[in-house]
DNA sequence: GTCTATACCGAGATAGAC
DNA sequence: GTCTATCTCGGTATAGAC
């Protein structure tokens, strides 16, 4: 079943990175305009985060949807740019941008060298294209278990933050922030993917605040309040569970679980 | 102004990279002994601590307690190599462990690749004093203004944000993070060092616990309680500055004071 | 589209002059 | 202690066969 859950998603991946390279374009022309680029940006996102929820939804489906045109053709190339991306999204995870080579990636995709310059202008294109896959992806996906319902399960929570500590994920978004930070030139595309993960979040929380005290809103506008309340989550999400490895007890799940227990009470 | 803290703070470093050699020897023997090390290492960082602590009280007295021995000479070297390790924190802060290389280092800090390598074994034994003296540095720094009395100033405590968010050294400890959890042989001594800072500020948050209910305890034990707050209060410190410099608004120096208020409240 | 071969450069580290 | 010169290796990226 874990091949199951690697191939859903590196196809969930290679969605959205084909969404990413026009999200590219629609950046670097609103760059080059000079205007603010951010109604570009965010109606771009928007669609990005559509296509990541038309992935969880219809899984089964999914090869027809990424391919609206010419179906009929194996189209084998699609497949090892799917397996460049997952290869690249673990040995960068591994060990970072500067540190993981063009060579190890292909390898571990089993391929050489050349395949990888034949579907990425370079590393840094490979590594975008991946950085933004795996953002989106995480945008969509179920965060926080029971997080609109309301009631919040402490172990499970643990659990799922037990999880993340152990998924590579967590390691290649802290090498996408680092990126980001140092690369300020490619980081407008990476913010605008990482505002759409963060907005979602806040539309949950503002939704859990109204399931709370007895509003029925379907859409409720998030407050600056949900807004902290987000940013205080995915920074205990993120850090702790990294620094939990690291560190050990104190440091652990479950006092991350109990910390975001407390910021939704 | 610049330099007066300049100077301080790689005199600071060269102290506390003094101690990190000797935790360095000590966790090495530890670890062929192959028994719980830990408390060795706690012995160690407490004293690492003691020295940071010493640092901040008697700046002015600092190279006599640096050098308790042979006090006649003019120490040429370990002006070098502290100024070889504020180098080397600032193009590892830009570039990352691995994206930086030596001959960086060295131009930066006014020498060549040489006089590198006569202080330091290796690449990964400079980044190692360094990243050791740089968490020694954190720990005994004013984390937050006005942790202890109980007033936790929001506008200050917003500037105090923004001021980590320009500092260099947010991205050296994100660098890290990313190298402890990428070497896990090398991690021991850094956890040691990050774990001292940690329970550091969990004794002034028991304190100020204390000083909020009533309570006059010179040194509160502190609960899990205490534990998960600093651990969120961190998380929101490392990942909420970092992440305002990548997204802008709504994540703000601002919401992560407004967090940490909520958390202290 | 994918491979092999290679150009080209910069990295970490060492040796020996001063 | 510091520099220059050099060794060796592995990196990104390209050219061209198949």
């Amino acid at each position: 079943m874990e091949q199951d859950r690697e191939s859903l998603g590196a196809a969930s991946k290679a969605l959205a990175e084909a969404a990413s390279q026009l999200a590219h374009a629609l950046g670097s022309q609103a760059r080059q305009a000079a205007d603010a680029g951010t109604a570009f940006s965010d109606a771009v996102t928007s669609s990005l985060r559509g296509a990541a929820a038309d992935i969880s939804a219809a899984s089964a489906t999914l090869s027809e949807q990424v391919s609206r045109r010419d179906d009929r053709r194996p189209r084998k190339a699609d497949q090892t740019r799917a397996d460049l991306l997952a290869a690249g999204a673990r040995v960068f995870a591994a060990r970072g941008f500067e540190g993981a080579s063009v060579d190890d990636i292909a390898r571990d995709a089993g391929y050489t060298k050349g395949a990888v310059y034949a579907h990425f202008g370079s590393k840094r294109d490979l590594f975008l294209a991946i950085a933004l896959g795996s953002v989106a992806a995480t945008s969509h996906c179920d965060a926080l278990p029971g997080l609109e319902t309301g009631a919040i399960d402490e172990p499970a929570l643990a659990g799922h933050l037990v999880r993340l500590g152990e998924d590579p994920a967590m390691l290649l978004a802290l090498e996408i922030l680092a990126y980001a930070l140092r690369h300020p030139d490619d980081s407008a595309e990476l913010a605008a993917a990482y505002r759409a993960a963060f907005e979602g979040l806040a539309e949950q929380v503002a939704r859990r605040r109204c399931a709370r005290d007895g509003v029925t809103d379907p859409a409720p506008e998030p407050t600056q309040e949900d807004f902290d309340t987000v940013l205080a989550v995915l920074s205990v999400l993120n850090w702790a569970t990294l620094g939990a490895h690291v560190l050990g007890p104190p440091v652990s799940a479950e006092s991350g679980a109990r910390i975001i227990a407390r910021l939704l009470a």
